[in-house]
DNA sequence: ATGGTTGTTCCACAA
């Protein structure tokens, strides 16, 4: 199964971009954020017209994730668990195919410090805690998307500009650490430990795409049993290449669909 | 230190 995440920042703008790129990568998932629309206005007829299904969770102007799938889309959790107030559409969570996935679209949080800040950290501490209850369950899960954190100095393109950005700071960065340590893979690093110029993000601004300065902040966190069934995993940079594109770029994985046997070894 | 860009919305804000 394959599956893949990208932050499309407004599907109406790259509805065919992104109808583009599945036909051409064929992803089994594709885990969509800032989606910037309601869940009624989701494009959902373009999609099922390519043979997948949508489930998406929006609001106006800003955020917004979704779910598409060849699989159906079942048992579906529209928010992150932990505080009730929080009505930004951040997180979708649904079972496809036998697998438990989520798309995420983590505060960006900045300015920091501040009021933006304070809920980065306080939301990585519900997607701590969330984490912990799946893992509790030992059903194999992906937890994929726009993460805002950059884990480490080989992810950023010239890591002294970043110090005092929350996307880099080292509470961000002690936090993403504290989810991935409970036991997940981030599937990227996992399978290409000492890859530099790995980027999923390339700001609009300052011709950071064309001089390749951009950072690595979409992750495929992967738990435990879905990782022994890990086969491989990339950054697809085509797509930031092209007119009218995202800043941000496809990631994507492969996921056996059994657990492999001795013969994988 | 500033400016550089894109998207949505309402004349700014978020990224």
């Amino acid at each position: 199964m394959k599956i893949a995440t990208w932050n499309v920042n407004s599907i109406k703008v790259r509805l065919s971009a992104v109808l583009d790129w599945i036909r051409e990568a064929q992803p089994d998932v594709l885990l969509l954020q800032e989606t910037k629309i309601t869940a009624d206005d989701f494009p959902r007829f373009e999609f099922e017209a390519l043979g997948y299904r949508c489930h998406a969770v929006g609001q106006r102007a800003y955020n917004g994730v979704a779910i598409v799938s060849r699989c159906p889309i079942e048992d579906v959790v529209e928010a992150l668990p932990g505080d009730v107030e929080d009505s930004q559409a951040r997180y979708v969570e649904a079972t496809v195919g036998g697998l438990r996935v989520a798309s995420i679209y983590l505060p960006n949080g900045n300015p920091a410090p501040g009021d933006k800040y304070d809920y980065k950290l306080a939301w990585m501490d519900r997607l701590l805690r969330h984490a912990e209850t799946l893992l509790e369950s030992e059903h194999p899960f992906v937890l994929a998307g726009d993460y805002n954190v950059i884990p480490t100095e080989a992810d950023v393109y010239h890591p002294a500009g970043w110090v005092d950005d929350a996307l880099f700071m080292l509470d961000s960065r002690r936090a993403f650490r504290s989810i991935v340590n409970l036991g997940l893979t981030d599937a990227f690093r996992a399978l290409h430990p000492d890859r530099t110029r790995a980027y999923t993000f390339w700001d609009y601004q300052a011709g950071r795409w064309q001089n390749d300065e951009g950072i690595r902040i979409d992750h495929i966190l992967l738990s435990p049993a879905a990782t022994d069934r890990l086969i491989a995993c990339d950054i697809d940079a085509g797509p930031r290449g092209r007119p009218k594109a995202s800043d941000h770029t496809p990631v994507w994985c492969e996921v056996a669909d059994e657990r492999p046997g001795p013969t994988f070894l």
